[in-house]
DNA sequence: CTAGGGTTAG
């Protein structure tokens, strides 16, 4: 059979290893255990698909040792751990004796499990094999404790590099820097493997300079050291290194593998650049790149990434039986990015065997998409399903969508879970802390977080500044930018446009100015704050010369500022210089339509109001408004404009008819507050339905006994514009009604009004 | 025979 051998040597693709295999069948060898191990092992080298290469291995008679080993050995290449334990039972059952190479390949594939295996390594007298010993030493250092794994390490008497490699990249994956660093440079002799370890292992703590590093000063390298340079780069965002230095690898023709596309794709994907993407497409098509499941499922993610969903999708269907938890978590975040919840929420239903990043995906996704309350429902869903653990991605999302509602209660509530699951918060974890109080009006809680934190980012700060902007504090957000700079951190067009809007709720000119002035690149929002300060404190003129000197086309917020603060100064000639250019932009927002006939209605000028309300009509411009939210009973009650879809709607508008009739015989004229104004009027013209604020506030009063809060979770405008009328209705129904707010309560009695500060 | 690199969520 020596033309068989000779033929084996040979074989180096994927044809000649069929070739070879058809040789074997001609010859009937395929039952012999000699040649079916030859061949696996080829498949094995060669990536044959699993099938394939199980159907050599079912073809001999009698597997002897080496024929199960290689088959065994071709599982733990590709992965398919639950196929290695089924084979080795199946290996017991037929009565072959493993010897000292199946160990390794097995106690990998049991993972933590291998403990149990211990006992029967023992007992076979494999112990004293020094790749026995290095499987399960790296058992520990994967799966911990860590110290076993060190005991182990510590008695040995002779260490193979191998024994020291797998110790180093232990202690990076518990992320001990300090142990693996002292290993490193005690270790008598490195090899690639070592530096690539230590390449990946600071590529993990963020680190990348000294990666880098170690990467320059790596004697050899080869594929995998690439490789983990590149992914370093690409996990931790910095895609032009990472394009830059696999142009660098293709200059030097050190020839990419499947990993090498997977860190480049991944680049590209958060470019969100399409024209990259299809460049890179043609590439691999080009290059006739072998594409598996991890490309594919990279690709997946680039096309949703760069707005190309028909291509995600047709990647995702094709992917077949690749088709991972990983794949239908791309897929279902790549229909959460584009707003398709229902898409997405379809996805997450269908999906066979979810995991947490299923589960954060869909929450993010709601949170994302000002879908607050069903990011909460989601994760209730989720903590009742008792084997999904949240973790601090599940939370972030969930405390931001706390502090989204403005709901305090739950914030803390969600804060608690955090505390009694033992789920470590890092700076994000903190940040959305910071947010979520700041958002809840609890200043004094954000501050405390801030100040609690070891290590903050420029995204602490500018959550913090953009918070007591939100509180009209300007010297806190000045005085933090000042501490911020202190600390060394450069403030971004975020901590300006926080700065700027703090000033203006402040009336702070001289010092927004100052800060302004300080910018070296303003850009248009920093422009809209200035024209927003300006016009807060008067400065009309002003503002609209500084509109005229911007140098670049200036956008809504600008305008609307300046036609805001026209209105309150009844400066009529800018309100419509003002009101025109809004038009022009942005023709299908009937808020600017509303301000300025607003405007007119103040000054009595109601031929021009009547010609905007015409204006609108003819524009087809529907007047929009956003969701009111109520807290009843635990539960948030939300309603829209004209919304009769709340099971108590009829009673909601019958009280209304009857809030509105007591008014009027009492002698209140309509347009005095905004619960009861022109409700009949709005209906009339079929414009829009009844406020929701009206719907919330109603639904509140409907609910509530005398003494008892309304709480009004968001439009905090709702308290503001009803206070009014919440006087009126406390006179009328004669019971006092407490509305809370974000962070306040109102009091509401026998027609007057107190505020309590709340906490 | 061993040790190093991979896709998804914030």
């Amino acid at each position: 059979m020596s033309h068989l051998n000779a033929i084996a040597l040979r074989v180096t693709q994927i044809k000649h290893l069929s070739q070879f295999h058809a040789q074997v069948i001609h010859h009937s060898l395929q039952h012999h255990s000699y040649w079916v191990s030859l061949l696996i092992s080829h498949c094995t080298r060669l990536r044959a698909p699993p099938f394939y290469t199980r159907l050599i291995f079912n073809s001999a008679q009698q597997p002897n040792v080496y024929a199960f080993t290689n088959m065994l050995k071709f599982y733990s290449h590709v992965g398919a751990h639950d196929d290695v334990i089924a084979l080795f039972d199946c290996m017991r059952v037929s009565g072959v004796i493993p010897d000292a190479f199946v160990f390794p390949v097995l106690i990998k594939s049991w993972g933590k499990a291998a403990i149990v295996f211990h006992g029967h390594v023992l007992k076979m007298g494999h112990q004293g094999d020094r790749y026995v010993r290095n499987a399960v030493m790296d058992v520990y250092a994967k799966h911990g404790p860590i110290c076993f794994a060190r005991k182990l390490f510590d008695e040995m008497s002779e260490r193979m590099v191998a024994d020291w490699n797998s110790m180093i990249s232990g202690y990076w994956r518990w992320g001990n820097k300090v142990e693996a660093d002292k290993l490193f440079t005690l270790m008598p002799e490195r090899n690639v493997v070592t530096w690539t370890a230590m390449v990946s292992g600071y590529s993990k703590t963020r680190d990348l300079v000294t990666a880098k590093r170690y990467f320059d000063q790596m004697p050899e390298k080869n594929v995998v050291s690439w490789n983990a340079m590149l992914s370093g780069y690409a996990q931790n965002g910095f895609a032009e290194e990472a394009i830059e230095l696999f142009n660098e690898m293709v200059n030097r023709r050190v020839q990419p593998d499947e990993t090498t596309w997977v860190a480049v794709i991944s680049s590209c994907s958060d470019r969100a650049d399409p024209n990259l993407a299809n460049s890179l497409v043609k590439m691999l098509n080009q290059k006739n790149v072998r594409l598996n499941s991890f490309v594919k499922i990279a690709l997946l993610d680039m096309h949703a990434k760069c707005g190309n969903l028909a291509a995600a999708k047709k990647v995702f269907e094709e992917l077949g039986a690749f088709r991972n938890a990983v794949a239908w978590n791309a897929m279902i975040s790549a229909y959460t990015r584009v707003g398709d919840l229902s898409s997405a929420r379809e996805l997450f239903d269908r999906m066979p065997r979810k995991n947490v990043v299923s589960w954060n995906s869909m929450i993010a996704g709601y949170a994302q998409n000002g879908q607050s309350t069903m990011a909460i429902e989601a994760f209730k869903e989720m903590i009742r399903s008792k084997d999904m653990k949240p973790d601090e991605v599940t939370m972030i999302s969930v405390i931001s969508a706390c502090g989204h509602l403005g709901v305090l209660e739950l914030g803390n509530w969600a804060l608690n879970f955090v505390n009694e699951n033992q789920i470590s918060l890092s700076i994000s974890g903190y940040n959305s802390v910071i947010f979520m109080y700041s958002k809840c009006g609890s200043m004094k809680d954000a501050k405390r977080v801030f100040e609690e934190m070891e290590t903050r980012d420029v995204i602490s700060f500018n959550t913090l500044i953009t918070g007591f902007a939100a509180h009209g504090d300007g010297f806190s957000a000045i005085d933090l930018m000042r501490k911020m700079k202190g600390d060394g951190f450069q403030p971004d067009r975020i901590t300006y446009i926080g700065v700027l809007t703090a000033c203006s709720h402040a009336g702070m000119l001289e010092e927004g100015q100052r800060v302004f002035e300080s910018i070296s690149n303003p850009d248009v929002d920093h422009y809209a704050c200035m024209i927003d300060l300006l016009g807060r404190v008067g400065k009309l003129d002003e503002a609209k010369r500084l509109i005229k000197k911007m140098p670049m086309v200036p956008h809504a917020g600008v305008y609307g500022s300046l036609l805001n603060a026209s209105r309150i100064r009844k400066r009529i000639d800018l309100g419509e210089f003002a009101a025109r250019e809004l038009f022009k932009i942005e023709p299908e927002n009937s808020g600017n339509y509303v301000l300025l006939s607003n405007m007119y209605a103040s000054m009595g000028r109601w031929g021009d109001v009547e010609r905007i309300r015409g204006e609108m009509r003819l524009g087809g411009v529907k007047k929009t408004t956003g969701w009111s939210w109520v807290e009843f009973g635990g539960k948030l009650h939300k309603f829209i404009v004209g919304d009769k879809s709340h099971e108590r709607s009829n009673d909601i508008y019958k009280l209304l008819k009857e809030l509105r009739e007591k008014m009027r015989k009492a002698g209140y004229t309509a347009d005095k507050d905004s619960v009861l104004r022109d409700v009949e009027e709005e209906e009339k013209e079929e414009m829009v339905g009844t406020h929701s604020e009206k719907l919330a506030v109603c639904f509140g009063l409907l609910v509530s006994e005398a003494g008892t809060s309304i709480r009004i979770m968001k439009n905090l405008r709702v308290c503001w514009d009803c206070h009014e009328a919440m006087k009126m209705i406390s006179k009328l129904e004669g019971r006092e009604i407490i509305v809370r707010d974000n962070n306040r309560f109102h009091c509401f009695n026998n027609g007057s009004c107190s505020c309590m500060d709340h906490w």
